[in-house]
DNA sequence: ATGAAAGCGCTAACAG
DNA sequence: CTGTTAGCGCTTTCAT
């Protein structure tokens, strides 16, 4: 039988506040008592209704974590940075599975889950700053993942994607190599999180104050950032006739395609074509050569999302002024820029 | 101002259970009155509150997915699949990471989430059939993933382990290969989900059927099936001056690291050494080599999975005998055992 | 087809 | 330090 709280206070001989007392680890309880009640509760295995607490309190210790695609190794790592973040504040993390699409980006921070979920930490790819705007879930607190090229309406946190763009490619200029290729922009990529926009804006500037040019033929635009995409778009360079000695992939899934099809073309790596990549997923510190990356903080990341939506639901702090917050990034040279010797 | 559903039903000036019908998608409500109402819960965007409902209902319209580690491929490619196939369900996935750590695992069956989740999906580790059975949050409905060695506790689904690591042996002895070496096994792989002790038997069943011996030097035991260890455990092969031609491995990220040591050490794959694993992550289609492997049906497991716990969800089905089920798998050669053919 | 009212299990104000 | 009690917002008999 499911024991209720009302249950355990009969067994114990106490009122319901008491044993909702010793349940909630309040201090005011005699000894004796606590440990009377805490001895039915072993005993019964009472478990708390958390649906009714939720309601009562208006919390239920659960965020929802939105995420475009939970299969992509970065965002699969990402995921468990949150998990373990949000652990620490004592959340549990429903994970929303969107697809980069927009119509289900809005209905996610819309409120979907309203009342189930105490905050929303979403890494966005269509929405926009509109639709953040006008949404009428209005009381969700909101953390996005990702730098945003509009407004300021709500918090977000983010590497400097232009700056770790050209930390990115300066490496490979560094290396003297004068044809750098970027591959991983985006045909609309200026509206939502806007990150090929960035960090194409970031190769770009790299290459001007480096004095070389940043030629529009060099560079190959994705559908997405899979495997698949950056193994295409290495074909589609080599094919063009202007081969590059250098890649900057926009992350380091795009970058592994690309690897794949530099080994099939039977091009050396890093010798006749260099290939950097964004993110430090595991992958790329086993593949054939290693992967050079740019490592973003996952773990800052995920920390300071989950402390930001920690932040907003004190009570009057719900409406402060959006914050921005900068996580760090280092490059990380292997194989595929600095060849055997990287080892 | 967060509308009730008491609000809306002023508003429209109906009762609160007409709204309550509109709402729930009742037939027996007149045309006009249900326009009337739809009208208001547009102009007001009324959200039910899902804390209310679930208690009020009994459910939440939640489930649970406890598994190991998020970041690992096959969990996360598994995660995704689970998701789509809840969302057919109407249900939400709530994730629950537990390191393979059997306090964890016990907590999360116990009923951590109890009464915010309709059921769970778990792939336990540690989690024996004895904490199954004395598990005081017996009415919570859960289906595992994985063969279990013992008793028949609970729903389960799985792939034929055995058979799975047979076709991946015996596809390397098709091969004409006779020194095939197994990486995986673990020290304790009879308690628990046992995966590694199922498949080390189909490797051995194989080598015997097929007239080869088992030799133990040739079982590399490993702590998790991370890249890492695969790399660590090639290496101690080459090492032990027992140079195998080929190496089944219990499941891709353990190939993966393999794949590594043995660009490392010179050896070509798989004129020198033969590489399998089991899983079929994406990762190993774009390796260098790609990489030959037993692709279980992720799909077909996930929504076998869901299904079975919406069964346990139909009232009086709540205790039928506990069911097996079994997906598919099938074997997809490429270039780590094939060669460059394999394109 | 719609309304009135009870109550799901908990928390927190208020009393004592 | 402990008990009593009023809801949180919804679903669901039971009436009408």
């Amino acid at each position: 039988m499911r024991m209720r709280l009302r249950d355990v206070a009969e067994r114990a001989g106490v009122s319901v506040k008491t044993v909702s007392n010793v349940v909630n680890g309040y201090l005011h309880v005699a000894p004796d008592t606590r440990a009377r009640v805490q001895a039915v509760i072993d005993e019964t295995g009472y478990l708390p209704n958390l649906s009714a607490r939720s309601l009562r309190s208006g919390r239920s210790g659960v965020i929802a974590l939105a995420l475009p695609e939970l299969d992509m190794p970065y965002f699969a790592e990402l995921t468990r940075s949150v998990v373990e973040a949000a652990q620490e504040q004592g959340w549990t993390v429903l994970v929303d599975q969107t697809d980069g699409l927009r119509e289900r980006e809005v209905l996610v921070a819309e409120g979907i889950r309203h009342n189930l979920i105490d905050g929303l930490i979403m890494s966005p790819v269509s929405l926009g700053a509109g639709d953040l705007a006008e949404r009428s879930g209005g009381d969700l607190p909101i953390v996005l993942l990702g730098e945003r090229l509009d407004a300021q309406h709500v918090d977000h946190v983010a590497i400097d994607n232009i700056g770790a763009a050209r930390s990115a490619t300066q490496h490979l200029m560094s290396l003297g190599r004068t044809r750098i290729a970027a591959i991983g922009d985006q045909p609309h990529s200026a509206v939502g999180s806007g990150v090929a926009y960035l960090r194409r804006r970031g190769w770009a500037e790299a290459l001007t104050d480096g004095g070389l040019v940043a030629d529009p033929a060099l560079v190959v635009d994705v559908a997405t950032f899979r495997r698949q995409e950056g193994a295409a778009a290495m074909r589609q360079l080599l094919a063009s006739g202007t081969q590059p000695d250098a890649v900057f992939c926009f992350n380091d899934t795009l970058a592994l395609g690309a690897l794949r099809t530099l080994a099939e073309a039977g091009l050396r790596v890093p010798d006749d074509v260099a290939v950097i990549g964004i993110d430090d997923v595991e992958d790329g510190r086993y593949s054939v050569p290693t992967l050079s990356t740019i490592a973003p903080d996952k773990a800052q990341i995920a920390r300071t999302a989950v402390q930001m939506l920690a932040q907003r639901l004190v009570p009057r702090a719900a409406d402060a002024p959006p914050r921005e917050a900068r996580a760090g990034y280092v490059l990380v040279p292997r194989e595929s820029t600095l060849g055997r010797a990287a080892g």
